[in-house]
DNA sequence: GCCAACGTTGGC
DNA sequence: GCCAACGTTGGC
């Protein structure tokens, strides 16, 4: 039986809340109060152990791709949907019928400099299509092409290779 | 801080 | 089901 063909994705963060540095040094981390159903879809439907994902900083200045982590758990229940003193509870959600799905994400590798927003855009001929330098793009997970992907990691001085 | 773009809510 | 009002995202 054939594996799975690993995919890709971009997930944002915002850097004062939760930033690649603290990613490094959790080393894994569950990706919590996503609040999004297109969001919440890919990473309940979509993204699977070992898949590769882009960790952008949004909201700072500049915003851009930090570095790369990889999916280590697949979809569970987000706790803080039960969690009553938490601003992302759901009254509406069970634990029988959860609503709002997350994965956890392990650190992979932090770039040695930020690749800002301004420099995915001027590669636009060669990110053709990339969500992220979309106008108006504000979906928090994002699937990536193979090809977009190790193009930023090429921008990024990356020590992973894709193979 | 501004505001364009987008997603969600809720009245009808 | 439509769509106006509202809230949020996120670049600038």
């Amino acid at each position: 039986m054939a594996k799975r063909a690993r995919k890709f994705w971009l997930m944002k963060s915002e850097p004062n809340v939760y930033s690649i540095d603290d990613l490094a040094g959790d080393e894994t981390t569950g990706w919590d109060s996503i609040r999004n159903y297109q969001a919440r879809n890919f990473m309940r439907d979509e993204m699977k152990e070992g898949d590769l994902v882009l960790f952008y900083h949004s909201n700072a200045s500049p915003p851009g791709v930090a570095g790369v982590a990889r999916v280590s758990r697949e979809a569970h229940a987000d706790p803080t949907q039960f969690d009553r003193s938490s601003k992302y509870h759901d009254p509406k959600s069970t634990p029988e019928a959860p609503r709002w799905m997350m994965v956890d994400v392990a650190f992979v590798e932090k770039f040695p400099e930020l690749v800002p927003l301004g420099a995915l855009k001027a590669e636009e001929a060669a990110l053709d299509g990339m969500l992220v330098i979309k106008r108006g793009q504000r979906l928090s997970v994002q699937p990536v092409d193979k090809e977009h992907f190790a193009r930023v990691l090429k921008m990024g001085a990356a020590k992973m290779k894709l193979r």
